[in-house]
DNA sequence: TAGGGCCTGGACAACGTTGTCAGCCCCGGG
DNA sequence: CCCGGGGCTGACAACGTTGTCCAGGCCCTA
């Protein structure tokens, strides 16, 4: 009668095992789900077998209407809830996907994990989520302890640029796919944003507007994006047969002190730059304010969108790029993998877009 | 030789299982992981029993170093992972927390989630996320979802007002905290911010200001924190002894479109209202571009902090709660549950802080 | 040299679910 | 009356791991 039954299952109707010698067997470790019940104890409650309290759990065709009632009788009463962890076991699919990225906090990711939720949900799998705070053993270490937990797949925004490390984890049928950056060293799906394309339109959008001092502050080379930024910089800057002063340059810094430090240091001097381009978000709003404080316009493009970006006086002009579309098309690209239809590796670029909304568009300080 | 062994495991060196007829066993199902090695085929290839594998894994005391590096080149050669799943089942603790909120794209979540993880990963524990889009019914299916996962313990921000449905799991050991709003008709803990004191304090401030026709545009006052903030706002007003006329309240209006219109149709008239109090941050983002197209100032003071409110001319005079602490509170009170310090369900409740930036200290335009 | 304890390793039974298969019952047809 | 077949059911063996317990082997002491 008694649902939670506490000490040894001697209860009637069990005489199978009756014969068992139980006082041999291994003691219930601490406390367990506290002694939920089980389709077993259903299956007793309802005067049924195991297996037919397992049949209308999962709706399977082949029980009788009657049986059915009292079986879901019993399931009530007792409060049952099936165990997925022993149905993942026994089925091998988790119907979950793990997503390794590098700050939840970040305006960026927001979206974009909700977006590879949305997708996840969809094909009725839910999303496990880790941040890897830019730290490479810590990006690897989330990424196995997910593949330990036997996820169908990984949605990765590495942090690191080597990624050997999962590939007896693919090999085994991890489907994987990259987000933001590639992956290093090994061949997978990768989903980006054109970086490069993105940043020399940016800047040229500067250089069209009469600048030819343009700074840029970005983040770490080493990070596959930030490197892309830079590139379609330099690119820009040699489309339009202006030699960069490398002084214009400030690559690596990313707490906002030292993008600070950056910022005034190319913006003070005999010949400051009129322009910046910066290379995330994060710094775009550091910039923000350091060019708040400052006493003559100059020009702004950002890469990333930045929320009130249209509100700010004047205006942010932004390279934007679609976090939420980067997610959705990731995600339906890793669940493409697990249906079957994998083909081969694939990178995919998607398109940035510049907004202008004025900061962009201030012009250079008279010459002189 | 080949780590990959695709078809029966005809092995050699397996010559317990030989004389089992194999033939009548379940077919595998589909795939299943790829067909991972297991701890009998690392054992099988180390030439030692499987618990000795297991306690290599688990770095058990009693194995001879010999016998230890044995086992590790077998799980190195094999490329072995532990099955969490089935050491959840048997352990019956699945190291990993549900968090259900209303949408991880908001940027009110993403540092709350974050802190979250951040605590579970300091337990040992990882974070299963969902957005329930605050749809109560979603955020039942979640939460029950999660438990069937056999979490050790949620942390719910509501969605719906009746969570009866979670007594079987709390009372099966389901460790459970809500945030940002309490739980409907079940009796759990509950870290909330101040909604009701924060809301006073900024509609007392727009007073102090000498405003006197205040508006009010916040979310359903069926959501907890919402009707709060309004309580705290009717409480300021009847402190300062302004009946309130019910044209400057505008409740359960969310989407931009019909927030822009509600905050228009106060504005305007005869007798519009010279400042605004905002019960969000979304609210609060729409009503600021509705300012920026009027020609007079308004007062706004919001509820939530925005990031750029500073930048913003004038900058954003917000009550600001601590999203981050909110989180990192929460879990930090779940896992004092699952360390077995269960005290009675307890509401905890963190002080918001007006942040004055010059919306909300404008003075009412001139009367008449 | 015998006896007792420690150390190491392995057999085995769980954990809770699902796939397979073999019964049982009842019906209809030969 | 018997047999075949089709619904329903339930027994049973996996899934891959860990807890328990026992069997040796070794070393130390008496």
């Amino acid at each position: 009668m008694n649902p939670s039954h506490s000490g040894d299952d001697s209860d009637d109707s069990d005489d199978r095992t009756a014969q068992v010698d139980r006082t041999r067997t291994a003691r219930r470790p601490e406390s367990r789900y506290g002694n939920r019940p089980t389709m077993k104890d259903v299956a007793a409650r309802a005067g049924v077998g195991l297996k037919t309290v397992s049949r209308v759990v999962n709706a399977e065709p082949g029980v009788t209407p009657e049986t059915e009632r009292r079986v879901r009788e019993a399931i009530a009463a007792l409060g049952f809830r099936r165990n997925d962890s022993a149905r993942v076991l026994r089925k091998g699919r988790t119907a979950s996907i793990g997503l390794v990225l590098e700050d939840l906090a970040d305006p960026f990711y927001g979206p974009l994990s909700r977006a590879v939720e949305e997708v996840a949900r969809e094909h009725g799998a839910l999303l496990i989520n880790g941040s890897s705070a830019e730290d490479p053993d810590r990006e690897q270490e989330l990424a196995l302890a997910l593949c330990a937990r036997r996820v169908d797949g990984l949605v990765i925004i590495p942090a690191g640029d080597d990624h050997r490390y999962l590939e007896p984890e693919m090999a085994a049928g991890v489907a994987t796919v990259f987000v933001d950056r590639p992956a290093g060293r090994i061949d997978a799906d990768a989903v980006l944003s054109d970086s490069f394309g993105g940043a020399r339109d940016g800047v040229a959008h500067l250089v069209a507007g009469g600048h030819r001092r343009i700074g840029f502050i970005g983040d770490r080379p080493r990070i596959h994006t930030a490197a892309e930024r830079l590139r379609g910089y330099r690119a820009a800057m040699e489309d339009a047969g202006i030699p960069v002063d490398e002084r214009w340059v400030s690559l690596g810094v990313t707490d906002p002190g030292r993008v600070r430090r950056a910022a005034e240091e190319m913006l003070s001097g005999p010949d400051p730059v009129t322009a910046v381009f910066t290379g995330n978000n994060r710094v775009t709003v550091t910039v923000l304010r350091v060019l708040a404080e400052l006493d003559r316009p100059v020009a702004l493009v950002g890469f990333d969108d930045i929320e009130l970006g249209d509100l700010l006086r004047p205006g942010v002009t932004v390279v934007a790029q679609d976090a939420a579309l980067l997610g959705r098309t990731a995600a339906e690209r890793l669940f493409r993998q697990l249906d079957g239809a994998a083909a081969a590796p694939e990178r995919i670029v998607l398109p940035t877009r510049l907004i202008e909304r004025g900061s962009g568009e201030l012009s250079p300080a008279p010459a002189r």
